[in-house]
DNA sequence: TTTATATATCAAATAAATTTGATGTAAGGA
DNA sequence: TCCTTACATCAAATTTATTTGATATATAAA
């Protein structure tokens, strides 16, 4: 039995959104502090607010973050099992929140 | 102890040769069909040559394949540790060679 | 030597991603 | 209802990446 090729247009997506500096700052800062919303990352990062939404969409549209909306407010956060299913254990505490996938333990 | 901001450079420069289908095209193959001279990819993709170079090129700056020089012909493999780094064991069979890091076992 | 083959590199053209500053929208409080 | 706050979106300008076709280099074979 082959293996399909699979289709790399997802990959393309989710890697695109990964390799830039800021979007890996900001998966960072998600792994480590959880749940923020815009504000606490523009504070963060002393970056334009619209840089930063620009920056968020691509992350979301890759589904590497999830968003949550309360009132004028928007929280973001890792996609825990999207970052698992495609990044190594080894950038656990990096842009991974959890380590084995078995055992599902936090690894920071 | 705290955790230590990693240097996202390096990581920027990896994601960012995944980001690409042909790249990941080239990946897959190198994976499949393990070392291979340029003109077998070539001959794959029906892509010019001087393109697959500069793709090649990418890659192996971000360390994800290795290059072997065997008189006018140049082969190319995965980086299988690198590759494995950085990338999820459910990526085996895609981009990774090998699965479970400690059995180092064959995915495919 | 000359010639052919395999690959790398280069510069110009093109395409894609990012930044910037302005504007839009929607919710909540005065 | 009128502000204000939080965020998203937009178009233009800028930066970065990719493609293309030509040329260079190095090895090997004739």
């Amino acid at each position: 039995m082959e293996v399909l090729k699979p289709s790399f247009q997802q990959y393309e997506k989710k890697f695109k959104a990964l390799a830039d500096q800021k979007r890996m700052e900001i998966m960072y800062e998600l792994c480590h502090r959880g749940r923020l919303c815009v504000c606490d990352l523009t504070e963060s990062f002393g970056i334009s607010q619209s840089k930063l939404s620009y920056h968020l969409k691509i992350l979301l549209d890759a589904n590497l973050i999830e968003k949550q909306t309360k009132g004028t407010w928007s929280y973001y956060d890792i996609n825990e099992k999207e970052v698992n299913g495609l990044l190594s254990e080894e950038l656990c505490c990096i842009f991974r929140k959890t380590g084995n996938k078995a055992s599902n333990t936090s690894c920071c």
